[in-house]
DNA sequence: CAATAACCATACTGTTTAGTATGGAAAAAA
DNA sequence: TTTTTTCCATACTAAACAGTATGGTTATTG
């Protein structure tokens, strides 16, 4: 997914230069928290591989809690903003933004936004900030994908449902091991698509 | 991997001492791996939650390793006994099964399973073996429910593609946070199951 | 009973981690 | 230029961790 906001906004005294190093941690960070998690965020190793030591990175955070709340911040952010660009639509064109909305997901250029959403719902199992996040995060993205669905004709009750087993179907998927399964994986994520929109 | 667990059979010589402490060993690892994940699985904490140190523990085991690979066995052949055990059914009662299927991955006396579930899947994103173990299980299970829904007489594509979006979606609901979604969580439920199974 | 094997505690080694203290270089401000 | 602020490296401490070596204790067996 897309993030990295940068907050440039080209005053008469910009001297930003704090956050941008600030930024460069945090994406590190992320980088890390994709593909180890949580417990593979390591300020030393991070550190290492940024290309300096510890002593800067406590220069900029005050401890790691500070870098794993700021990460969280960011991820929150980075969501909320990606939520509403794929369910923003005109009219009429519900039905088609949600099956982008289920092949988006899926694809490969995504993995790294996938992991991502792993890690931060793993860490959420132990940690009550994170856990808080991912609440307001997965609330959010149910409540957009219901209006898409109540756009399409459906009682709010049943939009309900769908929204839910949208997202459910989507990060359960990206939690199997089903490539196996079948030799025709398109058939099969396309009728599961359409079982989770059509009427 | 290399004692097998031979439970006591009550014959003139039992003296199952050994096997039985390796499987409280694996038991509790079992507890914490629920709890923590496997990253959170430490030596020398499990033998303080057993009551000893870690002497005992590398009599028993060879290392932190092959204390993971029995955890894994233990867990694929304890996921197999269940899956044969929630597909198996009569004739005609596929459908009823099938919904039970669903409302038992999602019940709290099944928490615990759930957790280890999700803790084996965030430990196979790093781990071959972990992924290898994660793929066998997922492709019985998708291959086990799909007999189901071929028996309520659906096409076998259509079945697969069932059997597919019931376990995407138990996992996936287990991985969100949508309680402040509805307060009718049940009905939402209902109509979830209704999609995946009914025609 | 004596000998052997099963089982566990203690005391180490070496590594990795979070965090602190401090000094020094570079850049910005004076 | 001088001073101050920004930023990072080095050198620590203390704790957690995996694993080993060894000796002692309990149970089993000849």
């Amino acid at each position: 997914m897309e993030n990295k906001p940068v907050k440039s906004s080209s005053k008469t005294t910009p001297a930003p230069r704090l956050q941008l190093d600030r930024e460069r941690w945090i994406e590190a960070a992320i980088d890390v928290l994709a593909r180890d998690g949580v417990t593979g965020l390591r300020v030393e190793s991070l550190a290492k591989h940024c290309g300096v030591t510890k002593g800067s990175f406590y220069w900029h955070f005050k401890d790691k809690q500070a870098l794993l709340e700021a990460l969280l911040d960011q991820w929150k952010e980075g969501r909320i903003r990606d939520i509403d660009k794929t369910t923003t639509v005109a009219s009429g064109k519900e039905r088609d933004q949600l099956h982008y909305a289920i092949e988006v997901y899926g694809t490969t250029r995504n993995r790294k936004g996938m992991s991502i959403e792993l890690a931060v719902r793993d860490w959420a199992r132990h940690d009550a900030q994170a856990a808080a996040v991912v609440e307001l995060v997965d609330l959010y993205r149910l409540e957009c994908t219901r209006k898409l669905f109540v756009a399409t004709g459906m009682s709010d009750a049943e939009a309900k449902s769908r929204s839910l087993l949208l997202y459910a179907c989507v990060f359960g998927l990206s939690l199997m091991h089903y490539s196996g399964f079948d030799n025709n994986l398109a058939d099969l994520k396309k009728r599961i698509a359409e079982r989770i929109i059509a009427d």
